[in-house]
DNA sequence: TTGTAGGCGTTATCAC
DNA sequence: GTGATAACGCCTACAA
C-alpha cells in the first residue's frame, strides 16, 4: 500500500515549527526571513520525510501554474520536434512544463485549444501557429497574457518573437540559383496570412530584382498551407503556366517535397531539368533523393530562445520588454540545385557523397 | 484591464442558489440531484458570466489533475509525432492533457522527469521509453500508478500495453527477403534491454529457421540504441564480418538509415548489392533513396489505443483489467529490397514510381 | 432538493 | 524571527 505523501504540515510538526515557518524555510525567496538554525531543521525534516511540495495547492494559492501553453499547427511537421525539444528543455530548467496543442491550421481548433489552456491557467503562451489576424492574438493582448511568437512575427501586436530572418534567407536562395546561372526562377509562396509566407515572398521579390531578373505573371504561385499536397498542386500549376522555368525557390521544405512529387509526375528530373531549393532544412531533408538544398536555421535554438523570452516576460512583474529576435539563416547547397543545363542532359553520376551538413 | 474570472460563487449568487447547489448543477455526475429548473438557472448564469471551472482548485479537492505523464526517448525520432498526435487527440476527448518528457534513453533523466511528473500529480503514465528493468516500473507498481506501455511490453509487470506484433513483423521481413532469393541475411538487432529489440530478434531467428537458413557467428550485431549512428556502426561491423551478405533485416528504421550511410561508405549499392529492410515505417521513409522497405503499423492508432487503455484504467476505480494489445504489422516493399543478383549488376532504372503506400 | 461546513496544501498578511 | 489566521476555488458528507 501507498503511504500518504508528506505534507508541509508534517514537516512543520516534525521540525517543531509552525507550517508557515516551514513554508518560509523551504522557499528560496523567503528563506532569509527565517533563522539559519530553523531553516536547517526544517530542510532536514523535509528531507527525512521525503516531502514534495504539492504544486496544485501552490498554484491555487499563488495563481501561477508553472505551465506554458504551446500551440503549433501539427507535430507531424518535422520542423517542430527540434524546436519543441529546445523549448521544453529550457522551460524545464526554470521549472516550467509545456502543454502542447495542435491546431491543424484550423481556427476553430485553435480557439478550442487556446481556451482549454486558459482554463488550465497556463502562465503564458508560445504561439507557433498564429496567422496574422488570428483572433487569439487580440484576446491575449486584452487579457494581458504573456505571449511569445515562435517562428512567427506579428508587427501589429506587442509580442516578443523569435524567428529566422526570412527575407534574408529567401534572398540567399535566389542568389544561389542566380549564381548557378538560372534566370527563369519560379516561387512557390507560403500562405500570405502567415508571417513567414509574406516575408519569404518579399525576399524572393527583392532577390530577383537585385539580380535584374523579371517575374512574369504566374511565376509565383501561392500555397494555402505548408503541406506536401499543396506543394504538388502549386508545382503543377507553376510548371503548367511556365514550362520554361529552370529553377523553383520554394517557401518551405514540405512544399518542396511536394514539388519533387510533381516533377516526378511530369517526367522532369531534379536537378537536371529543374533545380529546387526549400526553406527550413528540416530533419531528413539531406536524405531525400536528391538531397534538398535549403535555408537552414537552428531549430533547437529557436525553441530555447522562445522559452527564455517568455520566462523573461513572465517573471518581470510589469510584463518586461518586447523583444524581436532574428536568427541568421544559412544556405545549404545540396543535390537539388545544379548549374543551369551546362552539358545538355549529361548523365547523372550514379552515387554522390551525401551532404550531412 | 482584465476582469476577474467568474467563480462558482459568482454563478451561485447570480442564480440565487448556494455554491454547493451550483456545483452540483454544473457537474454532469451530480446534475440529477438538482431540480431541472434550478439546473437551468445555474447553467444560464454560468453561461452569462462566462464561468470556467478552475481546474487547479478542482484538482486540489479531487486529487485528480486530468494530466497524463508521457515519457518518450526523444521527440526527434519521427516515430513519435504521429503516436503522440493519436495519444493527445484521444486524451483530449476525455478532458486529459499530456505532459511530455524526453529521456534521451538516459536512466537518470528518466528518473528526473518521472519524479517531476509525480510531483505534479499526473493521473497516470504512458511509457514509451521503459527499458525492461527500468526502476520506475517497480516504483509505479508500488505506488499503484496507472501505467500503460506504448510500443513496449513488460511481461514482468501488470501493465496494459499496446504495441505492434514485433515477432510477426520481423518474421515477415525475413520471409520477404527469402522470397526474393536471399539466403545470406544479416540482422542488426535493437537493444536487448528494450522489448522491441528482443521480440524482433526472436522474429528474425524464427524466420530464418522456418526458411531453413543458417545464422553464423557475427551475423547478428547488436545496437546499443535506436539511432542513425548506431546503424552506421552496426552495419560496418556486420559487413566486416560477413562481406558476403546480400540482405540485412534491420530492427528499426533509424538503424536502417544509418545502414544506408555505411553502405555508401563501402561503395555498396542498395538494393543491387545489399537489400535492406527496416522496421516501423516512419514518416518520410518512402522518400529516402532508395525508398526504404519496412514493416508498418498504425502509429496514430497506437497512440489512441494507449490513451483508451490508460483512461480505462484510471476511471475504473479498482484499476481495471490489464490488457495487452497487439496491432498487426504490414510489410511494405519498396526500392531498398530487390531480388538476389538476378542479372549481375543490371543497370538500375533511372526513375521509378514512388511508393506512397 | 438544497444548504451547511469543512478541508484539499499552500502561502500572504497580519500580529506578536 | 515566528506564529496565527485566512484565503485561493472547489467538492462532498452530512444535515435539514
Amino acid at each position: 500500500m501507498v503511504e500518504r505523501q508528506a505534507t508541509l504540515r508534517d514537516v512543520a510538526t516534525a521540525a517543531g515549527v509552525h507550517p508557515a515557518t516551514a513554508s518560509r524555510a523551504l522557499n528560496p525567496g523567503t528563506k532569509l526571513l527565517v533563522s539559519e538554525e530553523t531553516a536547517r531543521r526544517v530542510s532536514e525534516a523535509a528531507e527525512r520525510l521525503g516531502y514534495r511540495p504539492n504544486p496544485v495547492a501552490r498554484s491555487l494559492r499563488t495563481r501561477r501554474s508553472h505551465t506554458i501553453g504551446v500551440l503549433i499547427p501539427d507535430l507531424n511537421n518535422p520542423l517542430f520536434p527540434p524546436m519543441l525539444r529546445g523549448l521544453e528543455d529550457r522551460l524545464g530548467e526554470y521549472g516550467y512544463v509545456a502543454l502542447l496543442g495542435n491546431t491543424d491550421t484550423d481556427l476553430s481548433k485553435e480557439r478550442l485549444v487556446f481556451d482549454q489552456m486558459r482554463a488550465r491557467h497556463v502562465d503564458g503562451f508560445v504561439l507557433a501557429t498564429a496567422t496574422r489576424n488570428s483572433p487569439i492574438l487580440a484576446e491575449a493582448v486584452e487579457a494581458e497574457l504573456p505571449v511569445v511568437l515562435m517562428n512567427r512575427t506579428a508587427e501589429d501586436y506587442p509580442f516578443s518573437s523569435v524567428s529566422v530572418d526570412n527575407e534574408q534567407g529567401e534572398r540567399a536562395a535566389v542568389a544561389h540559383l542566380a549564381a548557378l546561372g538560372h534566370t527563369r526562377i519560379g516561387h512557390i509562396a507560403g500562405p500570405q496570412d502567415i508571417s513567414t509566407g509574406v516575408a519569404r515572398l518579399n525576399g524572393f521579390n527583392e532577390g530577383m530584382r537585385s539580380h535584374g531578373l523579371a517575374i512574369a505573371e504566374g511565376q509565383v504561385v501561392y500555397a494555402s498551407n505548408y503541406s506536401i499536397e499543396e506543394g504538388v498542386r502549386c508545382a503543377r500549376e507553376l510548371l503548367a503556366a511556365h514550362g520554361d522555368l529552370t529553377a523553383i525557390a520554394v517557401a518551405n521544405d514540405m512544399l518542396a517535397v511536394g514539388c519533387y512529387g510533381a516533377l516526378d509526375e511530369l517526367g522532369l528530373d531534379c536537378p537536371q531539368d529543374v533545380s529546387v531549393i526549400g526553406f527550413n532544412d528540416m530533419p531528413f531533408m539531406d536524405r531525400l533523393r536528391p538531397p534538398l538544398s535549403s535555408i537552414r536555421f537552428q531549430h533547437y535554438q529557436l525553441g530555447t530562445e522562445a522559452a527564455r523570452l517568455l520566462i523573461e516576460r513572465i517573471e518581470a512583474g510589469d510584463g518586461g520588454p518586447v523583444k524581436i529576435l532574428f536568427l541568421a539563416p544559412e544556405l545549404v547547397a545540396r543535390g537539388s540545385t545544379a548549374p543551369l543545363a551546362s552539358a545538355p542532359s549529361a548523365p547523372v553520376p550514379l552515387r554522390r557523397g551525401r551532404d550531412r551538413g
